[in-house]
DNA sequence: TCTACAGTCTACAGTAACTATAGAGGCAAG
DNA sequence: CTTGCCTCTATAGTTACTGTAGACTGTAGA
């Protein structure tokens, strides 16, 4: 029956192959089948699976999130309060973060129009950067914002 | 004069010891001078620095365009065009996880709001994590939204 | 059938920005 | 002089992947 190789699940669901491979090795993809000469054989539950992975990663679901959501799913008769406690979890995190996120739109926003151009000896960015003590806020409510910038 | 060690550098500034130690690994800043013993030992100058930097962390800047910026402050005659470019870069970047976080707000909410308790068999968090068509997007704008949570 | 060439395999290193740990040595107060 | 905190180096762990090396496999055209 249908049965794809990793390259075709990758196609139909979106992730790349190693992240398939890298998903199995934590234990949120079961191990497939493998053919004669040793290469995963995957079928339609595994693309729903990881499916269901790929869209709470999307919505920033943390893999250890995921994988309870997924030993949930395990039982269904299992009353949900559970199951929503980690996307309420979710919800504030991503609200938390909205907050902050806020907080610096503004300040970066403030510091840029600031600055009228010039030399760097003047420029109000660099002031600005230098020194915390003139900001709107005590702190950045809550730091390490962007956990890193993508950057790529 | 004003030399302290580097726990006195780190109430002064709110920058653990260990990750003023890491700044100085990669470069961010100089390294000081020493004891007899060995200690490092910094001044004014050192201060002013990192708390340069942990501000410049505080609004999302990655550490490579902080190195920008910090080589950018050597020569004070300089044209600031790039300061502000880099500046407008981040509040762009900024901006992007602003829109992103808003759109998985929604979801979320939307998700959780649609629950109304009952068991796992018919939870519709669990259902809508399952089939992203039914989304009120094509992709979640931009993914790899929240680089990792935080998570401690 | 031979030969490209794309796909797959494992295992390991690299990414960002730290944090944590181990094990050794330093410094001031009591 | 001992107690207890501070500092030192070096290394490994964190999160969720991505990239690479080097070898093998599967397939389609000449
Ligand atoms: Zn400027
Ligand atoms: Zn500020
Ligand atoms: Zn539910
Ligand atoms: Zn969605």
């Amino acid at each position: 029956m249908g049965s794809m190789t990793i390259g075709k699940l990758s196609g139909a669901t979106g992730v790349k192959v190693t992240t398939i491979r890298y998903y199995e090795s934590i234990d949120l993809l079961d191990e497939p089948e493998r053919s004669a000469s040793g290469q995963r054989l995957y079928g339609a539950a595994a693309v729903e699976r990881l499916g269901f992975i790929r869209h709470a990663r999307d919505l920033g679901f943390p893999v250890s999130a995921i994988r309870e959501l997924i030993s949930l799913q395990v039982d269904p008769g299992r009353d949900c309060d559970l199951v929503d406690q980690i996307a309420r979890r979710q919800l504030g995190e991503v609200r938390r973060r909205l907050t902050q996120l806020e907080a610096l739109e503004a300040e970066l926003k403030r510091m840029i129009t600031a600055c009228e151009g010039g030399k760097v000896a003047s420029c109000s960015v660099l002031a600005a950067l230098g020194h915390h003590e003139h900001c709107l806020h005590e702190e950045h409510a809550g730091k390490e914002v962007l956990a890193a910038l993508p950057s790529k």
